[in-house]
DNA sequence: CGCACAACTTGACACTGACAAGATTGCACG
DNA sequence: CGTGCAATCTTGTCAGTGTCAAGTTGTGCG
């Protein structure tokens, strides 16, 4: 009955490799699910392992620690977060990517900004937080220095502190009375447009 | 000594801390140095137990769960939250309050937004969130209303929105490099004045 | 063809939260 | 002055978890 098993698996009952395919996309792909939710606590690598059918100690092949499951998922959501930010077109646009990237990404958001879950020190999750960080400065670079005596640096930590700050909320779902069925993301252009008028 | 200690407790005369002489007061509070140290993740009922020497299931006689346990320490934040906002004279200085109250208490201020880790049905936890809400809507409802268009309700959620992405950013150590040796309260009245500068 | 290596399994250990059932203790009340 | 009583705490136990060590199994590659 084991041996049925591998094709009773759907999808590419073919050309799949026999172990399981690849393990660590789909481990990758439940514990987002997971995440989003029930947070990271909810998540356990066991049960991950009994979702895909495989040994309780298969994901930790892939990702050595829960906290190297958890340090990938970040890398990868600053990755994302990174391509987001570059195709907007101004500040604003960027803060509105970025609301809609922690919206789209529940779980990447919510682990890319928890370090005490992270390697820290990972060389890959570095890099991304990086790339991240560059898109970010590069947005706010973007915008004309105004007035003299007002700092791109600051002007920045304010613009990334707003969005970040909406996008946690909005996550935390402590502005579903304010909102009501408005779309978040236009209430945060209005607000965008209504704090940094003098700034575009 | 232990005797006196007993006593030393203050208000009601009748249910009290017997045995221990105040367990409850002793584990809330190696908790929160246990959470601000390692986030609510690294914490632990057992380790708490073990640290005021007691035995492993102590705790959850005063707090039922874990869940228990953060839920009092969430609605004890929101209550020095609701205290700390109304101290403020005006929706700038509360800002600075909340994120004063982030930088202090930060134990609480994780586990007060952490809604999947609470159990979000609890009175009390209801009753000290109602409080703190109120206590914002009361600053943000000081400020004039400037320039007709302008919604109450939209400036509250800026204003919320900035001081909740400040402090959290800053307690996860993202804003390190950007403030360097500058005082965060400084630089955040920086900020609130240059976004707010013509709705105050 | 065969062999080394990556992917996975099996087994074990220490730890955790939760529950149940008992022991201790000081207070209320007769 | 007891004596019941309930709050407080202990002991014991169970299922679940992360992590490590050692085995097993396919697979691709020389």
């Amino acid at each position: 009955m084991s041996s049925s098993k591998a094709s009773a698996n759907e999808k590419s009952p073919s050309g799949r490799p026999y172990h399981h395919g690849d393990l660590r996309r789909a481990i990758l792909a439940t514990a987002l699910d997971v995440i989003a939710a029930d947070g990271p606590s909810g998540l356990s690598l066991r049960d991950l392992a009994r979702r895909a059918g495989v040994s309780h100690a298969a994901p930790a092949h892939h990702f050595k620690d829960r906290a190297g499951l958890l340090t990938a998922i970040a890398a990868e959501g600053f990755g994302l977060l990174a391509t987001a930010l570059r195709e907007a077109a101004d500040l604003k646009e960027a803060g509105v990517r970025y609301v809609r990237f922690a919206r789209e990404h529940p779980a990447h958001f919510q682990v890319m900004f928890a370090p005490e879950l992270l390697r820290t020190g990972d060389l890959e999750l570095a890099t991304a937080r990086a790339l991240a960080g560059d898109a970010l400065r590069e947005a706010v670079a973007a915008v004309p220095p105004r007035g003299r005596g007002t700092d791109a640096r600051l002007a920045g930590v304010a613009a990334w502190s707003l969005a970040h700050g909406f996008a946690t909320l909005l996550l935390s779902h402590n502005l579903d009375d304010p909102l009501g069925d408005q779309d978040p993301e236009e209430m945060f252009r209005t607000m965008a447009a209504m704090l940094f008028r003098h700034a575009e």
